[in-house]
DNA sequence: AAATATAATATGCGATATCATATAAAACAA
DNA sequence: TTGTTTTATATGATATCGCATATTATATTT
């Protein structure tokens, strides 16, 4: 309790650039947001990586691995070295693409399946106290422009 | 060129459920319209958590060591390294704060300073690009959102 | 004042992330 | 075919990150 009594000086400064920044915003909005979720996520005894990667296979099972980094937000080396070990604790199986044996395609185990699904609840009760906390009744203009924003994005770089 | 006539099977699910996950959402927009800039930012030879610091900094000079840290979104000990390099190569300086000689207000060089002004520069013209790549005219809302989401989840926890 | 508790920063170490490149398969060119 | 280029994933070395805790300073209690 009283955690800034001694900080007046340091907070509040009016003009400054990178509260308006909208980079600075979303990075901000989601490192404080998804933080909060992150703790239960490792309260269950998953990484943040790994996490992403049951959403999104949960999602969408039988991904590539390049495609599949690109989806959970991470580098495919990374990525890689992920799957090694969510392989080892029985979540994914790796499976080569018969068509083209360079790929590698990663699917959910039962076990892998079960835990997707049970943070994937998590999850959507976790988004729906942080709207209710936000106050807002309609998050679906912000959700619009969001998918917008990676939409115009991913398709030019 | 034709780089998905492969993959037909693995994209457009509709159902998803990351698509529509706000945190998704946020995390993903981020990535990369961040990633977009932070390529310009090691461009010029500065690490990303070095040019929030800076930014920061710019924006609020002197700041304590654990302060900072929650603004550039990083964790402290992390802080503490990332301004030993700094340190080493003249951008920012370290005093201990005279009332309270546990804290360790960080200030920027005139060289960072200068830095920190150009980069700045360029992420203002980043952020005129993107806005004008979304093609919105008015992101007031959004940035409205962003900042609301931010006081909230700033003030509880 | 002495003892204890709390706070701010730094440090050591293990884990994670990233870069460059190796390996392997496929596509393309000669 | 053979050689060359491109694509997909894996690997190894290095840097970064984060946790637990050490260190130092202040606040609080006795």
């Amino acid at each position: 309790m009283d955690a800034d009594l001694n900080e007046i000086d340091t907070h509040e400064k009016e003009s400054g650039f990178v509260d308006g920044y909208l980079l600075y915003l979303l990075a901000s909005a989601s490192h404080l947001a998804s933080g909060q979720f992150h703790e239960e996520i490792r309260g269950a005894g998953v990484r943040v990586p790994e996490w992403r990667v049951l959403a999104c296979l949960r999602d969408n099972d039988g991904q590539m691995v390049t495609q599949l980094a690109r989806f959970a937000l991470m580098e495919q080396s990374h990525l890689t070295k992920t799957i090694d070990q969510m392989t080892e604790r029985g979540l994914v199986t790796r499976r080569s693409d018969e068509a083209d044996r360079r790929r590698v395609r990663i699917f959910l185990s039962e076990k892998g399946r079960e835990l997707a699904g049970q943070l994937v609840t998590q999850a959507s009760a976790h988004e729906e106290r942080l709207i209710r906390q936000l106050g807002m009744n309609d998050i679906t203009q912000v959700k619009g422009f969001l998918s917008h924003m990676i939409e115009t994005l991913e398709n030019n770089e």
